[in-house]
Order: C-alpha cells, then sequence, then structure tokens
RNA sequence: GCGGAAGUAGCUCAAUUGGUAGAGCUCCAGCCUUCCAAGCUGGAGGUUGCGGGUUCGAGACCCGUCUUCCGCUCCA
C-alpha cells in the first residue's frame, strides 16, 4: 500500500501528548471533520458534529468494516435494528440494574464512591468480626458446632442482628429511590473514607448511564423506554428471525452498526467517550464448547482487520481482562495508541449463552438452534466483536496526521489516510484557469464523478492546492497542462511521496479503482 | 462531581497600570502564472463564550454560568 511506504519523519511526535492532541482536535475543526454539536449555543458537552469531511471518512470507515465482515463471509448478515426496543429487553441485559449506580463523595480526599458497595464492604467488616468470634470460640471447645454457636451466642447474633438490619434498610432504601436514607446509612454505620479517614461525605446521587424518554402506547407502568446503551440487544432479540428466515447454519454471524446512546458522568477527550457513539458489531452464534476457538478466530482476525489500514503495527495490542463481566467466560481489548495513551478500540468479548438465556427468561419464547448435524436443540454461545466507530475514526484521524518536514526546511501538514478512506479520493486541477485547461479538467471529473469523490481546485499556486489536499489527506491530485490537450495525459502526484506520474486520461479510472477503492483494502486481508 | 488551566476573526495568537479590538495564516473576487504553501490589488469575517456587577470608561477587575483541555473519578 502506497500510504505506508514512505515512514514520514514527523514533527509532531516530538510535541507534548497533549499539544498534538490539540492539534488534531483543532485540525478536525478547521478542515470540517468534526464541530462541536450546536456550536452557536455554546456546545453541548460531549457532543458532536461529523462536518463534510468527516461524513465521508466515517462512512468510508463504516463500509470498509461491513464489507469486510458482511460482504466477504457467507456465513454473516447484516441487520438494522431500531434503539427503541421494549424496557424488558435491558431488564434482561441487566442494563437497568448494572446502569444505576447510587454514588458518594468523600469532600476531603475528593474521592467517589458507589454508596452500595461502601455499605457491603461495612456489613463485610461486620462478617469478619462473626467469623473472628467463631475462631476464637473453635479454638475453646472442643465437640465445637459452628451453626449452633451461631445461633446461640449473644454477640455473634447482635452482629447478625445488625448485618440484617442493614441489608434490609438499604434494600428499602432503594426499592423507594430514597437517596438520603441511603446517606444515613453511612452515617449510622460510621463509614470513613479510606483515603481522608473522614465522615464529611456528599448527598448520595443517582447516575443513571440510560437515557431514558416515555412512549404513549404502552401500558401505565411500562411507559419508560430507554436510548439504547449498546446495540448487540437488537441482534440478540432478532437472532431467531435472521437464522429461520437466512436460513442460516452455526457457526453464522449477525452483524450491526448504529448508534447508541449512554449517559456518561465524565465524557470527555473529544469523540472518545461520547454520550451518542456509533457501534460496529457482529455477534457470532457457535455451538457451545467451540467458543474458545471461534474467539481466538475472531481474536486475530479483528487485529489483522486494523492492521491492514497500515497505521503502524506499534500503535496496537491486546488486553485480555483478568476479571470478567459476569456473562463472559473469555473477554479481550485491542487497544489502539490515541494521543492520551493506548486505550480501549475494540473488544472481543465471548459471552457464552447469557444473553440468549435472559431473553428465553424474560420473554417466555424459546431461542433455542436445531442443529440438524447433532439432531439436537440448543441456546447457541456467542463471540462478539464491538468496536466503537468514533473511536476508530480518532485512531484513524491522530495517527495520519503529520507534520513532515520537508528540504529547505519547510514543513507540511499531511493526513497520511489510508486511500480507501480519504474523503475525496483525488483532487483536479487545472494548471491554469485559461487556455481550455478548466474545460478539459471538467470534462474528467464528469467521467470519474460517478465512481470517485473528486475535488476540483483551480485558485493559486499549484503547489498552494496540493498542500490544502495533502491536510485533508486527498491520495492523488490530478493536474492537467498544456501537453495535456496535446496527448491526453495528465500528471499524477502522490500525497505521501509528492512524485508525480504522467498518466493518460483513458487510464485514470483505472488506476484510482486500483489505489483507492475498498477493494484494494479488503484483498489485504 | 472535585481540583488546575483556558475561552478574543475559520486557525494560531496580540492588545502597556482599565482608555477607539489588531496581526499572520486561511477564505472570497480579480490580476499574474512559473508543477509543491512565499507576487500584486481589493474584500469578507468579532456584541472579546454568555449574563450580571464595579467604573466616566471593561477584552482586562469581581460574581455567576456554559464550553474545552489536564489530573482525580467513572467506564459491559
Amino acid at each position: 500500500m502506497s500510504n505506508q511506504s514512505t515512514p514520514a519523519t514527523n514533527k509532531n511526535t516530538n510535541l507534548k501528548p497533549e499539544d498534538f492532541f490539540k492539534n488534531v482536535i483543532s485540525h478536525s475543526k478547521e478542515y470540517g471533520f468534526i464541530f462541536p454539536s450546536s456550536e452557536i449555543y455554546d456546545g453541548l458537552s460531549a457532543v458532536y458534529d461529523y462536518g463534510q469531511l468527516g461524513a465521508e471518512l466515517k462512512k468510508n470507515i463504516r463500509e470498509y468494516w461491513w464489507k469486510a465482515m458482511v460482504q466477504m463471509h457467507e456465513n454473516i448478515v447484516g441487520i438494522d435494528a431500531a434503539i427503541f426496543m421494549h424496557p424488558t429487553t435491558w431488564k434482561a441485559s441487566g442494563h437497568v440494574d448494572a446502569f444505576n449506580d447510587p454514588l458518594i463523595d468523600n469532600k476531603d480526599s475528593k474521592k467517589r464512591y458507589r454508596a452500595d458497595v461502601l455499605i457491603e464492604e461495612a456489613v463485610a467488616k461486620i462478617e469478619d468480626k462473626i467469623n473472628k468470634e467463631v475462631e476464637k470460640a473453635a479454638k475453646r471447645f472442643e465437640n465445637f458446632d459452628a451453626a449452633m454457636f451461631k445461633s446461640t451466642n449473644a454477640r455473634v447474633l447482635e452482629y447478625q442482628k445488625k448485618i440484617d438490619e442493614v441489608n434490609e434498610r438499604f434494600k428499602n432504601a432503594m426499592n423507594a429511590n430514597n437517596l438520603e436514607e441511603v446517606k444515613q446509612i453511612i452515617i449510622d454505620l460510621e463509614i470513613v473514607c479510606p483515603i481522608s479517614g473522614s465522615r464529611n461525605w456528599t448527598d448520595v446521587r443517582q447516575f443513571n448511564l440510560m437515557f431514558s424518554t416515555s412512549i404513549g402506547s404502552v401500558s401505565d407502568e411500562a411507559n419508560t423506554i430507554y436510548l439504547r446503551p449498546e446495540t448487540a440487544q437488537g441482534i440478540f432479540v432478532n437472532y431467531l428471525n435472521v437464522q429461520k428466515t437466512g436460513r442460516m447454519k452455526i457457526p453464522f454471524g449477525i452483524a450491526q452498526t448504529g448508534k447508541a446512546f449512554r449517559n456518561e458522568i465524565v465524557a470527555r477527550q473529544f469523540i472518545f467517550r461520547m454520550r451518542e457513539f456509533e457501534q460496529m458489531e457482529m455477534q457470532f452464534f457457535v455451538k457451545p464448547g467451540t467458543e474458545m476457538g471461534w474467539y481466538e478466530y475472531w481474536k486475530k482476525a479483528r487485529l489483522n482487520w486494523h492492521l491492514s489500514l497500515g497505521l503502524g503495527a506499534d500503535k496496537y495490542r491486546y488486553h485480555d481482562h483478568i476479571k470478567l463481566a459476569h456473562y463472559a467466560n473469555a473477554a479481550c481489548d485491542i487497544e489502539h495508541h490515541f494521543p492520551f495513551g493506548f486505550k480501549e478500540l475494540e473488544g472481543i468479548h465471548s459471552r457464552t449463552d447469557f444473553d440468549l438465556k435472559q431473553h428465553q427468561e424474560y420473554s417466555g419464547k424459546k431461542l433455542q438452534y436445531f442443529d440438524p448435524e447433532l439432531n439436537e436443540s440448543y441456546v447457541p454461545y456467542v463471540v462478539e466483536t464491538s468496536v466503537g466507530l468514533d473511536r476508530l475514526f480518532l485512531s484513524v484521524l491522530s495517527s495520519a496526521l503529520i507534520e513532515e518536514p520537508l528540504e529547505g526546511g519547510d514543513s507540511r501538514t499531511v493526513l497520511n489516510l489510508p486511500a480507501a478512506l480519504a474523503p475525496y479520493k483525488a483532487a483536479i486541477f487545472p494548471l491554469v484557469k485559461k487556455d481550455g485547461l478548466p474545460e478539459l479538467a471538467e470534462s474528467i471529473m464528469k467521467t470519474l464523478k460517478f465512481d470517485f469523490m473528486l475535488a476540483y481546485d483551480e485558485k493559486d499556486t499549484v503547489g498552494k492546492r496540493y498542500r490544502r489536499q495533502d491536510a485533508i489527506g486527498t491520495p492523488y491530485c490530478i493536474t492537467i497542462d498544456h501537453q495535456s490537450l496535446e496527448d491526453n495525459t495528465v500528471t499524477v502526484r502522490d500525497r505521501v511521496t509528492m512524485k508525480q506520474e504522467r498518466i493518460a486520461i483513458s487510464q485514470l479510472h483505472q488506476f484510482l479503482t486500483e489505489k483507492t477503492t475498498i477493494q484494494s483494502l479488503l484483498k489485504g486481508l
């Protein structure tokens, strides 16, 4: 791939990371990749809009992912589920519980804790006391009966009573959504901050990570609906529809791209963590027991996909999860070296049959697959690949942005995007704005525009025009000069090498097809 | 949510102790035209994030608020 052929030295690497990151952000805005949302009203925290070039780049990334997943795999199909889903979906998935955390801050140490965790820890300490009593007693008596001791010893009973009381109070408080009571429990238990040692607490606040709204036509008690916090559930609830109507046989996958919404407490770092974001994920349904093999397969396949972009192998690494979520039996992230360090880009999770089993239970519908080879039915296991499109966008943009020193002490700003992802595939320049050159340039554009996004520029010197295209990542600049009028050739200037070659006008279409289409990337996989 | 820093033209930044908001680049129109940003002429674009206050007078000082970056925190 031509965009990896020249290891351009990069002045940006000498910058402090946060300064380079600021360059990325201002470059994004200056050239129309990303704007703060509703900027004329001072913006909206952690919400961004994609501008005219950003929309193209994002669309190209999505298309490359979609083709690599769906078009290149006969056993993977794509769907597009709605953002709104039945409220029970989120009870089954666990999001209603898991995304509702009561939080409390210690005013002295400035540390934030989950109130429920603080209380659980306090309860655990009381349980420790019981255990110590039991140990002490066990040493004193022969033929010691622990159960008997626990049910009779006055001190133990008192501890146990306190535990039960606290648990009961906490349960009632949470069910009643009574956050003042939760705080009171923390005060009554005399819980101190492990850092500051103080009991100077703020009020308990509830952070619900799901956005909610209401819908009119369902029953009264269930009229709150959520904006989906992940896209995966749309696949799980549809998996049998797809399997049956598409006559899919295990193993098979369902892919989807779409918006998801999370009301993050702190959403920051530009488009890395937004409240509204786009996921691209594929759920792969497999026979139970074969999931680890597929997990390894997709781990490799997905890293390979990232590497095919040619942004640098050293910018990616795996991060295996030690602590697994309750639904997973294996999980890892593919991390990317962002300007602010290695951060998660994509997750590959072996989700077992947790989700489908949950939906079976909550819906009362069987979600089993009949395996004709085994002649039996089972709930498939699921291996998930899930990548954040906005993060991918940021990884591509920040890796591609280079300040390249040139001979003579000059430098140029160049966006070394993979050609297949670049907003414009080529720019067409008449060398001068007369002598019939603009007319020829326009006729060339008319033949190429059906298949390629093209830019046209006749303003300023051609060198200046090259630099403008460098800054937005256009891989090729096609210049029409006086010789073109005589022999129907043009010069094609390469963004990376800055070298020119003469090409017949009739060859341009084939040249751009080979160099700039998604196909050129897919062939490298 | 806490702490720190910042917010002036599309971008990067000026503006002396409080005294008429400027420059470079960009952009637009035109001239010139020579294949790597550098020539000439003209032009557009700002209630100094927003709202109050102090003052004869605020970009600057005070209060509030919004947004952004950094560090905590959080992160299926």
